[in-house]
DNA sequence: ACATCATGTAACTAATTAAATTACAATCAC
DNA sequence: GTGATTGTAATTTAATTAGTTACATGATGT
């Protein structure tokens, strides 16, 4: 299976926070917007990154803010948040357990599976929410410069 | 996206054809008895399969065979045949462009993600289908030690 | 040659999974 | 206390994946 758009829709989440903070109300319908999803969305994204202890929130009160700075918030940080122990492949289950491959392929292919997963994992560990954001105004001071000129 | 079972059955599909090659007829239908799935999925897969070079198949007759030796045919081989150039995250693409977060995390995060993506992909490249092959017959030695103590 | 069996693919259906919506209780802020 | 907001459950919708049906094409054995 695919990681879902939730996961790049948390990192959304974040950036926001941090880049809109004190410009405007943090609200999940303010932020849902510039996702382009419901509200209801958004909320149910930024329950999972309180409860992992990235975002602290008031029930009832807008405005969340970054429970710690987005220099020690990594990718893996809100990978986990989101997906939890989710698998970036897919093993099939449903095999012949009478054959010599269809008996032994879960096993066989576990241990390699986890080799590829944990080298994606350790890079996704080295980049910070810091570098998404400083990526992102990069990104957005060179279409400004390109609409001015 | 998660990666589907798609690309643990066609590693099965290879492992079988080389264990039992010579032993039982290699049908679809044959093949698709360990895997405990339908034979016209397995031809779907093989044809794939054939089309990145990995086995040779002929059209009206069963058994195929391995294009190459399995010290020579990597997992990351095997995920190219299936999946192509599918992602292993997927980046929102449905976000407001007149947000600065909005409009560059597309961009931004693109980067990151084919680090970690690479980074896996490099670990499949690192693990043969000879690999594959000798960990399944470990582990059916160990399972009939086990059932004949 | 012919009957039988197998592959290769398209088109369709069913099942699974993810996203979006609706609804509402709980909480905050003025 | 009124109005706005969060948090979450339940439901619906949409998208994706797996499985099925159907059949044309090619091989094999007698």
């Amino acid at each position: 299976m695919k990681i879902s758009t939730r996961f790049s829709d948390s990192i959304h989440i974040l950036a926001f926070i941090d880049i809109y903070h004190g410009l405007i109300p943090l609200t999940s319908s303010n932020i849902a917007s510039s996702i382009e999803t419901s509200p209801v969305v958004v909320r149910r994204l930024m329950s999972a990154l309180h409860k992992a202890g990235l975002i602290n929130t008031v029930h009832g009160a807008a405005d969340p803010e970054l429970a710690k700075s987005p220099k020690d918030i990594s990718l893996y940080d809100v990978f986990l948040a989101i997906e939890g122990d989710a698998h970036l492949f897919t093993i099939d289950e449903r095999t012949n357990p009478q054959c010599i491959v269809g008996g032994n392929i879960q096993e066989a292919l576990e241990g390699f599976y986890q080799q590829a997963e944990i080298a994606a994992k350790a890079k996704l560990a080295t980049t910070s929410l810091q570098d998404v954001i400083n990526t992102i105004r990069v990104k957005q001071a060179e279409k400004e410069r390109r609409s001015h000129q």
